[in-house]
DNA sequence: TTTTTATCATTGGAAATTCTTATCATGCTT
DNA sequence: AAGCATGATAAGAATTTCCAATGATAAAAA
């Protein structure tokens, strides 16, 4: 069997060009390194090097041999120093999946913020509707998920990170006159805009607006805020809006917020991973960067 | 220190994510693998997999690893392939060095017939003076040189391969009348064309014709012997034409060939090798090789 | 609940590999 | 011929690797 050891001391041998210092320079006995010399090309059935009073001569064949090697051994080393490089809290790849009625709002202020308190972090961002992340997140293609909680899956554990209060959103200029605040069951569903299906964001708009039941007029089923909040503008309906899109997705738009009554309708944002992970400590810092990313600037 | 059999162990554990179905596809206990993939993870430190009732699942940094193992143990594969494919009398690489006075008329029918009788020879070719081969020998940078016996080397064996008998070329029209065979001291040095300095032919050229101490007429020196008889043929001299030019140098020129009286003079070509390289039985059967080629199509 | 099952880790001792020291063999140098 | 430098060989010690048996744990079944 070719082994990495004989790799090394063969590539010593091949730059001393004599048996002992080549032996010195891998901090072992002449001996030990004519073995392994000899057992390599025993192994290969071929001879490499040529044993001279005056030094050592590659064959043509050893040249050749040498340069693999010498790629090899380079790819080892490689590997070695990008393994260990990374190592202690959040250094190194992480597989993170992020809603889509999150992620637009959360990714701009969380990811410099990470690359920032950790720099050797090696982000790969993933945007799917909850039951997609949860699979990838059981098979192994994903570290961990940030959703609405409760989730259901089992073998993970979950972290609550914060409250994001929902509000309604409707054109300026909306015929409707709503008091402020709403209660709930002033929303006409008829009128109600939702998500597509598979996002927790639809499913929570209807019970919040307890229309569950009834056939909403716009069974459009947009593909993502913006859209959804576009038609809103154009005064096609209205919409349940989470707190933190507020800021980013009424700054260019014809939109009014209107507050609900206390206790105001919420969903609340968590953090999940594998229990079998190992990442406790990761996940806690990653924790408490999503709650100040997504607070810290918004006051 | 990292191992390719641990290498080899992770990834068998990567394709059955189960440690001992990893086990049994490396032919080793499940103990015995858990154990390489522990000393791995800890001298890396990092987790590469993660351990669970279902099964086991890589992490961000072991799908890393596995990628850089799955080249480094490819490369390995390489190396083991075309390292031990090649056996046998000369199979594989052969660097080989030949003087340009013979190079020219040997090498069209050597290097058909050694890729003919030995289809896994791979032949690499350098043509020079005597001395330089003879020091590219001597580092190992040449396995073999072809060459005008004797040489000064040490630390090498010799073979005498076949006699070259020397032959005096002139212009067809030249208005010298020799007498055929001719004696050696029948030459004008005067009209004796020569090679550049380096080349053995030179010297044996002035050493049949008895000529070192005078000043030969064209001090030109020409750099090859096809540059040297283009000279003879427009009657700008002689010179020396080994036999075994004779045939394509003589085919396009306008050239008389006169050979002289017996005992003809005659340079002894030879094969050189290290004593050390422990080719022998490649060194005769190139040696059969360069005669049979040499000597076959002559007739 | 308790039991069973599946899975990976741990342990203890055997087997294999690899190493070191001492010595040999060889050919060059003196 | 003796001395020197170099790599090979030998014998036993040290280290690594392995196996078989067993433990630990959590999911699945009873």
């Amino acid at each position: 069997m070719l082994t990495l050891r004989q790799m090394r001391y063969f590539e010593a041998l091949a730059n001393t060009r004599h048996f002992g210092r080549a032996a010195a320079m891998v901090h072992v006995s002449q001996p030990a390194l004519s073995t392994q010399i000899m057992e390599m090309e025993d192994h290969l059935g071929a001879q490499l090097v040529e044993r001279n009073r005056a030094g050592v001569l590659l064959t043509a064949k050893g040249e050749a041999v040498l340069s693999r090697i010498r790629v090899i051994l380079g790819a080892v080393d490689e590997l070695e120093e990008t393994a260990r490089r990374r190592s202690g809290v959040l250094a190194g790849p992480i597989r993170i999946g992020i809603i889509p009625t999150v992620a637009p709002y959360l990714v701009p202020k969380l990811i410099p913020h990470l690359r920032q308190t950790y720099p050797e972090i090696e982000i790969e961002l993933k945007e799917a509707v909850t039951a997609r992340l949860l699979a990838e997140l059981s098979d192994g293609r994903l570290d961990t998920v940030i959703a609405a909680l409760p989730v259901e899956a089992e073998n993970v554990e979950t972290k609550a990170l914060f409250a994001d209060r929902f509000f309604m959103a409707m054109a300026k200029n909306d015929s409707d006159v709503l008091t402020s605040p709403l209660s709930e069951n002033q929303v006409d569903a008829d009128r109600l805009l939702l998500l597509e299906e598979g996002h927790c964001l639809r499913d929570q708009a209807l019970a919040v607006c307890s229309a569950a039941g009834k056939r909403s007029l716009v069974n459009f089923g947009a593909t993502s805020m913006a859209t959804l909040l576009q038609m809103v503008s154009h005064d096609m309906g209205m919409t349940l809006i989470p707190e933190m899109a507020i800021s980013s997705e009424t700054a260019r738009n014809n939109l009014k917020i209107v507050p609900f009554a206390d206790p105001a309708p919420a969903r609340e944002i968590g953090l999940i991973w594998r229990k079998s992970s190992g990442r406790a400590e990761d996940m806690q810092a990653l924790a408490a960067a999503i709650v100040a990313s997504a607070a810290g600037p918004r006051r």
